[in-house]
DNA sequence: TCTCTTGACATTATCGTTAATGGTTGCTAA
DNA sequence: TTAGCAACCATTAACGATAATGTCAAGAGA
């Protein structure tokens, strides 16, 4: 019927006499609307079929209830885990997630446009954004949060797991299960929170007079970590802490595969807790925090900027604590 | 210094002297403006921080640049890879992606609003959509594709794969394997790509004057699956396959719990081959397809879709062939 | 009786951008 | 000389919604 194009406030008032601006503020139960024009108006929107243009009203209105995603692959099962966890808290309050990929690793300006220029009302990020990214979210007057990384010079709400206790934690249970020769294989050396995991674990060993040999700090450099792992191996290491549990998954699987058994030859830690999210096939031993809380207080440290209208002042820093979950690969 | 609001074409306009319709047309290379206008236009915009306001221009326009993902939940790995290759392939393009959860396993009209409202230029969805769905999505001119499944009945682009195929040549791996008492768990009755995969055993089965005993045909309806494999073990089975692999790695694990040796005692397959993509610490036997093939088909067939302004007539579909791997499970 | 509300809707302006026209200058060709 | 035509930019009108005002009748209060 109404093929031409889609069906607009117009179109309802058109069909009722009434003009455009009656139907929007009888839609949205706006005052000085008679409660059978209301009625009516619902009735035919519904009857036709009605579905607001929110790019229309948001042009208007300046918000547009949608949220950008920024992270580094949707493949990480840890940021899927955790987008899925936004995504489910913005949904029923009305808001749209969208998602952007970073350039490679880190939130840069080159990325920012597509972002800023579709208006979000606000952004979570898992990558660190750079100063000149605050600049601009400044000047446009979005909003951020930054979960998972902290970073104390940068000016920016986040939420940050300790990871220093963590890979501290995790370096006392290793050293509680015998482990006498540790390595450590992490992300790539720019990646802060990989240093700070590993900055735990030094600390506990120089707690407990031990030390760690440079050759087992494997900051990895090649996409996969068979070549670091070769290397720990070789150098006859008895213990392994890696950055994450994918990695950690990967260093079992492939010890497996050589014969060496887990953990009675090399015990392995990992960090995420993954397996309380999706299935896991070994019980890792790793460190865990609550997602949902940090998620939780994530978007709702978002959600106050948005709805204060303040969007970068006084920025708040929130550390959740750690725990460690002891598996069978120690 | 320009800290009231964001930098807007007028402002641009203002500072040269020019209109914001020249600014505008000079930014985007059109005709009618002068060469060294054009350049200063450019730098004037780069210098202030410019950044287009696409709400405002997707509404004169009628083009977001914005396509709409919806799945069940990001949380399954499946999906997750999926809509990362979607999005690898959208955001080179121009194209930002949207993220919106099925209502359970659906695509229903309940869910729809929040996607045609913000004027998505096209939809990938991986979940059915209803008749009721494809009525509206034509009413508003929104082109859509159905990945993974496939539904003669509906009247929309869509690219899937052979599932009773792999259903059927898994059938023929565990048989060749010595099987002889073979069980199945699915999803749910009402998801149709399941019923695929299990009718192709059947056949299978039958082909080869085999039955399966139908209390070890298991449609999940418990969110785990343990139950379902009690039974199956109960039964004496020496080989299952599973809907997917996610599924076949938690009866991997549960097994190996109980002390029953995969594959000796009994043989496990799954669906997806997920291994292609991201690791896991299980090399499964399952079935593969070409990830990015499909990806490439049903990102093609909306972007036609979209730039031939025809979003629904003489609706596509592709099917894409499937291939055994076989793992360390069978 | 007449002003004053007030309820209920209409008019108008606006968000920032882009398409469709208008207008002016200068140069060329008849 | 002068119509004619580029080149170049300005003006105006959308896109569809919403906020800020206007308008007008009916009823109330003095």
């Amino acid at each position: 019927m109404e093929s031409k194009h889609h069906v607009r406030l117009a179109d309802i008032a058109l069909e009722l006499g009434l003009t455009a601006n009656t139907v929007s503020r009888a839609l949205r139960d706006k005052s000085d609307i008679g409660a059978e024009t209301k009625a009516l108006v619902k009735e035919t929107a519904e009857r036709l079929g009605y579905i607001p243009n929110s790019i229309a009203a948001s042009l208007r209105y300046g918000s547009t209830s949608t949220i950008a995603i920024v992270f580094d692959n949707l493949k990480n099962p840890y940021f899927m885990i955790m987008a899925d966890k936004i995504h489910q808290r913005l949904q029923p309050r009305g808001y749209a997630s969208m998602i952007f990929a970073g350039d490679n690793g880190k939130l840069e300006t080159a990325v920012l446009p597509p972002i800023v220029s579709r208006k979000v009302d606000g952004i979570v990020t898992f990558l660190e954004p750079s100063k000149a990214v605050l600049d601009i979210l400044a000047d446009n007057a979005v909003p951020i949060v930054l979960v998972g990384r902290r970073n104390a010079d940068l000016k920016l709400d986040s939420v940050a797991t300790d990871d220093a206790k963590g890979g501290y934690e995790i370096g006392k249970l290793l050293l509680e299960r015998g482990a006498k020769n540790i390595g450590y294989i992490g992300a790539p050396e720019e990646v802060e929170c990989s240093r700070r995991r590993f900055d735990g674990l030094r600390k506990c060993l120089a707690d407990h007079h031990q030390a760690i040999h440079s050759e087992n700090i494997r900051f990895m450099t090649t996409p996969t970590l068979k070549d670091d792992l070769d290397v720990l191996v070789a150098n006859g290491v008895d213990a392994i802490f890696c950055f994450n549990d994918m990695m950690a998954l990967e260093c079992h699987a492939l010890l497996r595969e050589r014969g060496i058994r887990v953990p009675e030859q090399i015990r392995i830690a990992g960090f995420d807790d993954l397996q309380k999210d999706i299935f896991l096939p070994v019980r890792l031993t790793t460190v865990t925090s609550d997602k949902d809380a940090i998620i939780d207080a994530a978007v709702g440290m978002l959600m106050r900027r948005i709805e204060s209208h303040d969007p970068a002042s006084h920025p708040r820093f929130v550390d959740f604590d750690v725990a460690i979950v002891r598996g069978e690969t120690t």
